[in-house]
DNA sequence: AAGAAGTACAACCGCCTTTTT
DNA sequence: GAAAAAGGCGGTTGTACTTCT
């Protein structure tokens, strides 16, 4: 037989999320670790279906998100990786760790997919070939097999290494990821990011909220600052309801936490822990697969497989440039 | 100043694969 | 092994915001 159902369309809430709910989210996730989304809207409450919450997590809420403009080598990088792999977003964000996948699609489809035309009509307009549309159409089936091969191999190593990783973190290492440890440890940790993001939100928000209007200028500052300022919420027996919630003060939402629930926005004081070590001392959870470790605190001997996978990570940057390498030409034969 | 058109992005939908019972 | 749900992914939509006329 099969499973019980994951939840009932009944009574399920669509549409934007409040920070109500992802403070109520990103709460639970913080203690009971992402996964097993089918059981989060039963425990936390939340009137959303388990793939809504999977969503958010991933795409808004997950620490180590970056957001905002795309750089200019994010951009070429994207170019080319989807000219090399198609729309398989989820595999190029793959080579992008902060940034996902559903973020890169719609970059991809706002502003990436209308530049290479314009490019591409100009080209058109240059050279007036047509010759070599035929070879490059049958390079691009022959060449197709291989790029989502070599996409699957990368999606395995870095499957391998993430698992790897979290044998390590067992054995009291730091779980290394060695496409995560390219990117620079940057000062606030991966759970301030989350941190950041409901905060930006919750600027948003009290913006829009006509009753907050009045408080939101200098509140959102304080918000903001509150929650970048590590001398707050460290431990230092402010509770939940002081401090930088309570800021913000919109019905139920000063009550939700004034009121002892059980999900207390411990991620608020978590970020200005120095260093995050990637452990909530107090629940003892891990955010394991999406914390940013360094890499020269990994000491545990490697396998030849483990060298290898960390070997191929760390020359990654040498492989981007190969990407960055290919001629516009040779990625425009994949339109 | 007002409406139209364009842009950006969060969220939903449906399909496919994987996992669980 | 089969059935059914969970999880994951890519495509698409809805809507708020910005720019143009």
């Amino acid at each position: 037989m099969g499973r019980p159902p994951c939840c009932d369309k009944i009574g399920v809430k669509k549409g934007p999320w409040t920070p109500e709910e992802d403070i109520i989210l990103v709460s639970y996730i913080q203690q009971h670790g992402p996964g097993n989304w089918r059981a989060v809207p039963s425990n936390t409450g939340l009137l959303r279906c388990s793939k809504s919450c999977r969503l958010r997590w991933t795409n808004y809420l997950r620490p180590g998100i970056k957001r905002g403009n795309f750089t200019e080598h994010e951009e070429k990088m994207i170019i080319h990786l989807q000219a090399l792999l198609g729309n398989r977003w989820a595999a190029i964000a793959s080579y992008l760790p902060q940034r996902t996948d559903n973020d890169i699609k719609n970059y991809w489809n706002t502003h990436l997919r209308k530049k290479l035309k314009k490019l591409q009509g100009n080209d058109e307009n240059s050279t007036q070939e047509g010759a070599t549309s035929s070879s490059s159409q049958s390079n691009f089936s022959k060449g197709r097999w291989e790029r989502r091969l070599q996409t699957d191999i990368h999606m395995a190593r870095k499957a391998l290494c993430e698992a790897l990783s979290l044998d390590k973190s067992d054995s009291s290492a730091n779980p290394i990821s060695p496409i995560l440890a390219q990117q620079p440890v940057t000062g606030s940790s991966s759970y301030a990011s989350s941190a950041e993001n409901i905060s930006r939100l919750l600027q948003n928000w009290m913006k829009d909220s006509p009753k907050s209007s009045e408080l939101s200028r200098s509140n959102s500052e304080t918000t903001q600052s509150s929650l970048n300022n590590p001398s707050i919420g460290s431990g230092s027996g402010s509770s939940p309801s002081e401090g930088t919630m309570s800021v913000a003060t919109p019905e139920g939402f000063d009550s939700f936490f004034s009121e002892g629930n059980a999900f207390t926005p411990e991620i608020f004081q978590v970020e200005s822990k120095p260093n995050f070590p990637n452990v909530n001392s107090e629940n003892g959870f891990l955010f394991q697969a999406e914390s940013k470790p360094s890499l020269e605190e990994s000491q545990v001997p490697l396998t030849l497989l483990e060298k290898w996978l960390f070997d191929d990570a760390i020359n990654a940057p040498a492989q981007e440039e190969v990407f960055m390498g290919m001629g516009l030409g040779e990625s425009a034969d994949f339109f």
